[in-house]
DNA sequence: AGAATAGCGTGCGTAGCGCACGCTTCTGCT
DNA sequence: AGCAGAAGCGTGCGCTACGCACGCTATTCT
């Protein structure tokens, strides 16, 4: 435990620091505004509450909306409705799972892995903007933390 | 403009990168699922709705709903419900701009700005415990570039 | 001074949420 | 092997909160 002795002191100023810096972005952010803005003149289907759903999917692979759920926020039925959404704009397609026949496995179609693609470059376009005054080093180690802070975060 | 030849290479690598990451982030805390579980048992008229409102009040001072309003990322008549809620419980109180009487100037009362130093401290903790296997300087820095990252960055 | 504008709160229609129910399929126990 | 309970899915229902638009008061501009 090389770290403990700093819990008390300089950790907890950092705490803080991250704390109220993510306070900000979240209530920026929070209610799916920023969903909504990314989400402006894509196809059907594609809006700020089904993008959540849409970019887990993604991420993961094929799973059940009772999976996704927890992920998303919402309840299961709330998963269930906007997969509908997104079943009826050919974005993804409900597979049998082999081994269960109750189950039913959201999977992207190509079109929903096309979009998919054009969100991540849209928002990582956004960002690499408000990013070009940073020196490049920083910008990475910064991408590298927030990676780490992500994965291993109090957000899991 | 140093950093600009960057701007088609390993920069567009790091905006995918965070790009990634808050992404995740913001699903995983969308439709305040952070938010209800900061404030969880707090007292009356405290929850995911009105924390954002209260938060950002604390932030920037005494304010008018509507000035409120995009920073929270709601209607404007969704802040004055919340924050008639917010009174009712005595967190903040509607105090009469004296430049301008059509004006109601929203301020926090002591209770409130108690309130929200507990909810700073409780997700601070949060923070805290998740950061405690990374070495002091990494944390520091991430704090300091999320920060950056915060108030310059695409979410202002 | 009078007309247009800004600021606030509230009524109204709408949309999405969570809970609970019914149906099908699976599992574990006797 | 068969049956009871559990698991998984979609949907109906009541409710809440949202955004828009309206009315009212105060302010600003000509």
């Amino acid at each position: 435990m090389r770290y403990a002795r700093y819990s008390g002191g300089v950790k907890n100023e950092v705490g803080h620091e991250i704390a109220d810096a993510l306070a900000i972005l979240l209530r920026r952010t929070t209610r799916t505004q920023l969903h909504k803005q990314l989400t402006e003149g894509m196809g059907e289907g594609v809006d700020e509450q089904t993008y959540p759903v849409l970019s887990e999917l993604a991420r993961t692979g094929p799973r059940s909306a009772a999976d996704l759920a927890p992920d998303v926020g919402i309840d299961r039925s709330g998963v269930t409705r906007r997969a509908s959404r997104l079943e009826a704009a050919g974005l993804i397609r409900r597979e049998a799972d082999p081994t269960d026949r109750r189950a039913h496995l959201l999977v992207l179609t190509d079109q929903g892995r096309l979009a998919v693609e054009e969100l991540r470059t849209r928002l990582a376009a956004h960002i690499t903007t408000s990013l070009s005054t940073w020196p490049p080093n920083e910008a990475e180690t910064f991408a590298h933390h927030l990676g780490r802070f992500t994965s291993e975060g109090p957000f899991t």
